[in-house]
DNA sequence: ATAAAAAAGTGTTATAAAGTGCGTTAAAAG
DNA sequence: CTTTTAACGCACTTTATAACACTTTTTTAT
């Protein structure tokens, strides 16, 4: 499990580096793979282990896609989806795609934070995360509709 | 599985290739045919590797076609597959008839979205995936109707 | 019907941009 | 003071794309 606020550099080819307390995590759980993609509800990216990701594409994929709710999250998260190859036992280096930076709000930044929320970690860009903290509300908040039930046992 | 975004160029002859990050997918499913064909509910395209689509070309050719919207869907994604011949380990390139970048409305345009979406991808026009994307609502939506039983398991 | 011309399709190469790897320096922790 | 971690810079590799050349098919004109 993977916790805590961290707030790091990416360098000028959009790539950061997990901080070095979360090594043994990878290295213990046998990640090779990280995916990074959209957050659905907010301008923000979440970071899954390959092995989570598993999961979860596999379950939102097979979801009836006719249901335009369904359909648009299956879009915004597996469509979005950027698959990095990963070794823990190395710098555990990781891109951010130009799209994935746009969408974060961190186009122009150097710095990001990355939130680590258990089995997954988050990305923001920094006022946006300190406004959140803060009990503000964003200017685009993006998924304000009420969720099938066929997705609502599922958390991304 | 195959995720993603990606903006790609068509060049004049209205060919794209494949992003490079995909062709080990491709060889691993040991493809050798790529199919393109219209989506039935939004103006874009839906892009099968060979063997999915044998699988999904037979399902909907079973179905009872007196149905009018059985009907329809067999025209609509049977009658205008167009199927490449696709060599993973070469360029990935994949020529898009006329027909279907009508269809998509990328006829005069130089780059596509390529999307993909785990065992599939899609084609859009640049504005009309990010209006979707947004929340808008696009000027066409084509099959916006109540779904026989018989297809309400099947996901294209 | 045949030949010429045009169009459509296929393949190759060159170049700029994007991505990757690794060593060095700077900063932080023990 | 020593060790570890983070950040930066540089060189190398890979990828994307435009330009070009060639082949095949279709159209047009004689």
């Amino acid at each position: 499990m993977m916790f805590g606020f961290n707030n790091i550099s990416i360098d000028k080819k959009s790539r950061f580096s997990f901080p070095a307390k979360y090594r043994d995590a990878f290295i213990n759980s046998n990640e090779n793979q990280i995916v990074i993609t959209k957050d659905p509800q907010y301008p923000s990216l979440k970071v899954y282990l390959g092995s989570e990701w598993d999961q979860i594409s596999t379950k939102l994929s097979s979801l009836q896609g006719l249901d335009p709710i369904v359909r648009n999250l299956q879009w915004t998260i597996l469509g979005n989806a950027s698959v990095c190859d990963f070794e823990p036992k190395g710098r555990m280096q990781v891109l951010i795609s130009a799209d994935l930076k746009k969408y974060a709000q961190i186009e122009e930044a150097n710095r990001i934070c990355l939130i680590g929320m258990g089995n997954k970690f988050e990305i923001w860009n920094q006022e946006n995360w300190e406004q959140r903290q803060t009990g503000g509300s964003l200017a685009t908040e993006i998924l304000d509709i009420v969720l099938p039930e066929s997705i609502k046992d599922m958390s991304f």
